[in-house]
DNA sequence: TTTTCATATGATTAATATTTCATATGATGG
DNA sequence: CCATCATATGAAATATTAATCATATGAAAA
């Protein structure tokens, strides 16, 4: 029995829609990283960390490894690649200035968007 | 200036992870309609549906245009259709049985998923 | 086999998003 | 222009989601 296309599509779009989650996302574009490294890099509590990665994996959005004591997430790069040079393209054509896309009563106000947040500030 | 990558791209994936707003995509898909239609077909309140075509409106997932009285919503494809078989991909291939994208926390609850949907009843 | 580093878990609290309701605005045919 | 159909808007009420805190579990080195 084939499952609700918008039951899995809304877990798959809300799994990405949170800030927290997409910091860690860009942070594993790179290289794959353990929870703690993951943490200090984005300056959050571990905890929280943790259960962002989760909510990642279950979707498989990330595939993670035991190396020792650490355990180590990396990207699904066949899937998010495609998915974040979609999102560019869009965005880059529809949005050019941001206004588009986005009003006053959308901006962010969570922590990563504070000015500690490395991605806020490497994409200025 | 360009905008932060985070700031954007979690307007992008936040837009689409409402059931409500899946609902309206998929029954676009198919054909443009009036927001009297949707709200009809959907089975949900007009001013709902307005509210949620707007998000949907500012994020460019959809193109408006007025005939008559009426104004009809229509799917912005060059970016929607891409992006929903990129869905279907990686759901096929990394959540064949949906368990791997969905536990028991994650159901949704609200009124899209009700019997009356038919969406859900047609994804079944 | 105990200590320490590393990560996960669960429940509570805090933050955000969505729906609803009442009403305002818009378009157009009469 | 007035009536009416059609859509949009704003604020309050609900519902959902995320972060936090305390603590449990896991892995491996000593």
């Amino acid at each position: 029995m084939k499952q609700s296309l918008s039951e899995t599509c809304y877990k798959f779009f809300s799994t990405l829609a949170n800030p927290t989650r997409l910091a860690i996302v860009e942070l594993l574009r790179d290289s794959p990283r353990n929870v703690t490294e993951i943490s200090q890099i984005l300056n959050q509590e571990q905890s929280m960390i943790s259960h962002n990665l989760q909510r990642l994996d279950e979707c498989r959005f990330i595939f993670s490894e035991q190396r020792k004591k650490k355990r180590f997430y990396s990207l699904n790069k066949e899937t998010m690649e495609p998915l974040l040079k979609l999102f560019t393209y869009h965005s880059e054509k529809y949005c050019p200035t941001g206004g588009k896309c986005l009003n006053k009563n959308n901006l962010q106000k969570r922590k990563l968007r504070e000015a500690s947040d490395p991605l806020y500030l490497a994409h200025q």
